[in-house]
DNA sequence: CAATAAAATTAATCAAATCTAAATATTTTT
DNA sequence: AAAAATATTTAGATTTGATTAATTTTATTG
């Protein structure tokens, strides 16, 4: 058996690889994502490169192994399956629904997953914009820019709103800033400065810093 | 916070005490239940002796205090609520509830719960026929006896499936013997013998040892 | 009622996952 | 390129929950 810890682990890794494709993982990054400290790191570490899980070598950072990426894989099927549960048939808010999915997918069996899964449709995007990936390990990758860097002029759709501020993500639910509303640049003032957008038929003023987590898809 | 395992052993010790309500509850009972060594029941015993969830002392078994119940019958509501929603909303057949319960009501919230006893109308049994308690933490009480110790002639309700043996489940619900079926004893062979049974308008024989795990309300 | 069997407890370990403090590498800065 | 700063690892301890083996207590039985 795969222990929570372990699975824990693996997806953050995975997350911290998506975010900077180039580099190996550092020890540092993954006790500040998991939120423990880095000699547990160096330890856990030592027992997924035996687990064939990474390749790590002492200094140098890890990298998902095949098999530690199938395993990250997984969970995040889980996750963003019970997410997107919790929010079309349960009703949960959309600032709700990732504290909740981070303690069940762990303890959700594939039967569990497989009715939700046939119940919604199977979906391919949770409510937040990620693609869920498929039961062999396979996920959508698409281009994205933060709203904040989008310059006045065209339209665009909202691919994905950043997870990470639960409190942000009540405000963007309340604004209806959601995945796939069509949105477009009216005005971006300098210095980081408010961002006038219109979208649903009316114009809103948002902050710099609202904008830099709402992702937008190109081309 | 109260550990899973700390859930556990209240949830059994419950349970054993509701099976023998006049004896307090043995280590080697507890041990049977959960699948674990007898020392392991003794020191996690004294450790729920301290946090003044039973009343313990040294070769004299254990005994639920308030407290203890009342984490005990939480539980058991997360539990039954859960396994109501599995088979009502999800549609688990009636012999893959229990497990699934068993490991989710450790990590669902507060609010998981709100949401799908809201859904489910509030109801007041699980799919075994099993009493749902409150959340302030009373629960129906009602007289029952197994199908095994009715004599035949009168009529009655199944109340209850017996949840242990999950094969067994599964062919009482193929059968369709279910809570709240209206049931006759016809006939009852001698020395734990056939039994022959009318129910939903057709006559049919079971085993002894089947019957004796369906309960009947009585009075 | 003493001998035996069964139940329960104690003692010593183990494993997973964490921590702090100290030591060692690596990177950055001057 | 040496000094300083930062990152990483090692060493040793802790907690939770489990184990086996040995011992003690309680219950049974001839």
């Amino acid at each position: 058996m795969i222990s929570q810890a372990v699975q824990d682990y693996l997806k953050s890794i995975y997350k911290l690889q998506q975010e900077n494709p180039d580099d190996s993982v550092s020890t540092t990054d993954i006790a500040k994502d998991l939120d423990v400290s880095g000699a547990s790191v160096t330890g856990m570490i030592k027992r997924l490169d035996t687990m064939g899980m990474v390749d790590y070598s002492s200094y140098k950072g890890v990298k998902l192994t095949e098999k530690g990426e199938k395993v990250a894989l997984e969970i995040i099927r889980f996750h963003r399956l019970i997410e997107t549960y919790l929010k079309e048939m349960l009703g949960f808010p959309l600032d709700k629904i990732h504290d909740e999915a981070c303690r069940l997918e762990h303890h959700i069996s594939e039967e569990f997953i497989e009715r939700i899964n046939k119940l919604l449709g199977e979906p391919k995007f949770d409510p937040h914009g990620h693609p869920i990936p498929s039961k062999d390990g396979t996920i959508i990758e698409y281009e994205e820019k933060p709203l904040s860097e989008i310059e006045p002029g065209g339209e665009y759709y909202i691919s994905r709103l950043s997870d990470t501020d639960q409190k942000l993500l009540a405000y963007l639910e309340l604004m209806n800033l959601m995945p796939n509303i069509k949105i477009k640049v009216i005005d971006k003032a300098p210095f980081k400065g408010p961002i006038t957008i219109s979208y649903n038929g009316s114009e809103k003023i948002i902050g710099n810093e609202v904008a830099s987590n709402i992702f937008v898809k190109i081309q």
